[in-house]
DNA sequence: GTTAGCACTCGAACTTTTTGAGTGCTAATC
DNA sequence: GATTAGCACTCAAAAAGTTCGAGTGCTAAC
């Protein structure tokens, strides 16, 4: 069933995508024999395509009209004609320009990076936080508010900064808190947070700290800074969606920004690009966020040191510009790793 | 010249702006005669109408159809003819279960707050983080995560905290980081961020200072803490703003967006309202971010104690129902008062 | 001062017509 | 046998033309 394409077919499927990425527009086999420099006939292109439509690589919108990829056409040409260009000059150097740590806090640059990845795809740039079962633990400090209140602060190696206001039953004296936090330092040092968890459940259970008011405090008190891993996610650029045809009309950008709106499918959708390294691509179809939408998605993941801990990445329309896009989510991430080293 | 605006003016004008608020299409004299139990014929609604459309309160879009209220007129209608209602019940009470400190870091329930906001009023909810120099300096800290890179904790009083990644150029050790931190809280004590400042400056310029190689590294890692005072503003709920009728059409909607990305504008006007304290409403007209777009804004003030830290909002259509979102914004602003007390 | 009556206006919605890019098929050509 | 010119056909989109009705302003009667 599975017919082999033959070379022109590539070739034809090569041209009628990179027609339709750059003008949103059915494409015509005039268009093609015109623009890209095959010597055929549009009758005999037309035939060709007519062999792709039977194959499932492209679909008419109606009869007469020209031709657009589908979803598995995309696929087969990220995977197997699509050349990856080198990222283009200006991009790189904006990059560079526009990630720099100093002075910042983590929060703000991963921020500016995902605004970097949309200004530089001029689609939306998507970045996850670190997640926090993946960094390594620092320290932990308590800062006393009022009586009531309590400031838990935790810093990991990368420099992520946790912190949580907790209110407790009775007044703890800061000198306390301090002992506690040396106490906890001690314990969890070099751990990572995924580890820290299940080091604080241990110590809860065992014997000698059961007695021990301040440590079942102490530990009570870090367990409620941990208990979420809620990964920020910094969404930047939907109004560059906007600017495409295909989400012109008024009800298609309401069901994106609704969809997008709910973080939790993107969520899902980013940590499962997390399970792999390096650049990854999700095609409308096969996702079911993306699916709806008529979007895809070029991730990358990133690193501190030697552990994956985020992942950053472009969403756009499915008709979008790989070649472009991919060098540019694949050399930020290696930035930003970069940045995020702790020697 | 400005006439003086009859009791059956103010009547009809009450009655057409209601009725544009409701249904966003231009009002006719036969509407209002039906749905406002006025004891008057189309006519004469008619001949009042002209009156009011001369004294510029009301506008047609063109010569045959009804009319829309004009920025002058809603302003006119907050100022004396809107009778603000008491809270919605259901209103008050999801706001009480969904503003919750504990658990949480400041950011996090800045930003619920606006999306409580947004999905109360059904417009866009904003929340302008506490003001950095508004704050009163708790407590500050430097972490050595590694030889190069510091990471500077500033505590506020109210549970903010603000973190930095610091470059340095020789390392140095934790426990003169300790030393410094020290010294610092011993110096800054009290004071508010905006004293924290000068009283910095004036340390930097003294004698006694400038001979201690430690002291000046300390005063300088601190003034790259604090310096840039980059209030964070939380906007949720653009949705929602594509239900309103009004930016149904495409290119509204990107205008929108466009105008929102860049926050400095907004900013801005939420700077302004913060001048005074309670609940403020900007018309279109009379802000430059908002005429274009065809918007409000109603405000108000929240504070940590007695001090005014930051402002909170609804941002809507200029035809927006005034008298269920003042209420809203009013409750939330002084929920958050309440919960960012310092006992 | 208020209202009924009426001619008039003008956008919105619906229909009809025109246009043109594109197709599939057939028969001629290389 | 593969390729191509030619031609009838299709169909969405744009343009032009109609109809409809809510609403107006004005005048004259109440």
């Amino acid at each position: 069933m599975e017919e082999q394409l033959s070379d022109r077919g590539k070739r034809i499927l090569e041209a009628v995508i990179e027609d339709y990425i750059a003008t949103a527009e059915p494409v015509g086999s005039r268009t093609i024999t015109r623009s890209h420099a095959l010597a055929l006939s549009p009758a005999t292109v037309r035939n060709v395509m007519s062999d792709l439509e039977e194959m499932g690589l492209l679909t008419s919108p109606h009869t007469s009209s020209g031709r657009i990829p589908t979803d598995k056409a995309y696929r087969l040409y990220v995977n197997s004609i699509l050349e990856v260009k080198h990222i283009a000059r200006d991009n790189r150097e904006e990059i560079q320009r526009r990630c720099r740590l100093a002075g910042k806090d983590i929060g703000e640059v991963l921020k500016e990076t995902s605004r970097l990845l949309s200004s530089t795809s001029s689609y939306m740039g998507v970045v996850m936080g670190p997640r926090l079962a993946a960094n390594v633990f620092h320290q932990m400090e308590f800062v006393k508010l009022s009586s009531r209140r309590i400031l838990a602060i935790m810093v990991s190696q990368n420099g992520t900064v946790q912190n949580r206001l907790l209110e407790v039953e009775e007044d703890i004296a800061q000198e306390d808190l301090v002992r506690m936090a040396n106490y906890l330092n001690g314990l969890l040092q070099g751990l990572t947070i995924a580890q820290v968890r299940e080091r604080l459940l241990q110590e809860m259970q065992s014997e000698k700290v059961r007695y021990d008011a301040m440590m079942t405090r102490a530990l009570n008190l870090s367990e409620q800074t941990i208990r979420t891993d809620g990964a920020e996610i910094f969404l930047e650029g939907q109004a560059n969606i906007l600017e495409q045809p295909e989400f012109a009309d008024a009800s298609k950008m309401k069901e994106i920004f609704r969809a997008f709106e709910k973080k939790s499918m993107l969520l899902d959708l980013l940590d499962r690009s997390m399970q792999a390294n390096g650049v990854q691509i999700f095609i409308g179809s096969e996702s079911h966020l993306l699916k709806m939408e008529g979007m895809s998605l070029v991730t990358s993941t990133y690193m501190t040191g030697k552990d994956t801990v985020g992942v950053l990445g472009v969403i756009g329309p499915t008709r979008m510009g790989y070649g472009r896009v991919i060098p540019i989510v694949d050399y930020t991430a290696k930035l930003i790793s970069r940045l995020l080293e702790t020697e």
